[in-house]
DNA sequence: CTACATTTGACCTAAATAAGTCAAGTCTAA
DNA sequence: TTAGACTTGACTTATTTAGGTCAAATGTAG
């Protein structure tokens, strides 16, 4: 799941059209179909008004925002999965050293 | 592991001084000590040079160089991990659509 | 066919990032 | 105590990315 099938997801169950979702967060509808589709990237504070409108959690958006993002990266490496368990590594190894001190 | 840990090993190991693999990746030394503590990247093309001095697989290299990347991203994340997590997913099953066509 | 929803392509500007340099400061052994 | 290895801070310039707009093209139900 992208972040941009989600908020489809969540603006087609609650049955509302581009342009009233796109006006509702002060941008252009074509600019929201772009989102959709993941072309372009919402700007973060957006999360927080998408979360509230469609009662979704913060977090949740949040994880989708940043792994598309991660994910606009990887996904034409040869490497791209081994750079993933890289990153996850250094991220849990960083876990336990801030634990230890 | 980080990319710039990767580098200080295989220098350091190889008995080489930070100023020789500098010269020889045409990049003046304080930038390699900064590379080499992850404080700057080194451009892509360094790293073929550097798999070729070390004799060390490109392949690796390219895993750390955006391992390294993808973890600058994520490090001070509430939601890091999952981010992860989400890039990994959409991979694999961008993998199996692949496959399916 | 035509009205409305959506998608797409071309374009734009401001801000951020990349990829360094250089000089001064620090560390460490002899 | 001083040379050589390394680190750090301040600065720079060129390129990329973010975050859009707008009009035209396309999809689609009635």
């Amino acid at each position: 799941m992208t972040l941009g099938q989600k908020i489809k997801e969540l603006r087609e169950s609650s049955g509302m059209f581009q342009r009233e979702l796109a006006s509702k967060l002060e941008i252009g509808d074509g600019f929201l179909s772009k989102v959709e589709s993941n072309q372009k990237t919402l700007k973060r504070e957006h999360l927080l008004t998408l979360s509230k409108i469609f009662n979704y959690p913060f977090s949740e958006l949040n994880a989708l925002w940043i792994g598309t993002k991660l994910y606009e990266i990887v996904k034409d490496e040869q490497e791209g999965l081994n750079a993933l368990k890289v990153a996850e590594q250094q991220l849990s190894y960083e876990k336990i050293e801030n634990a230890r001190n």
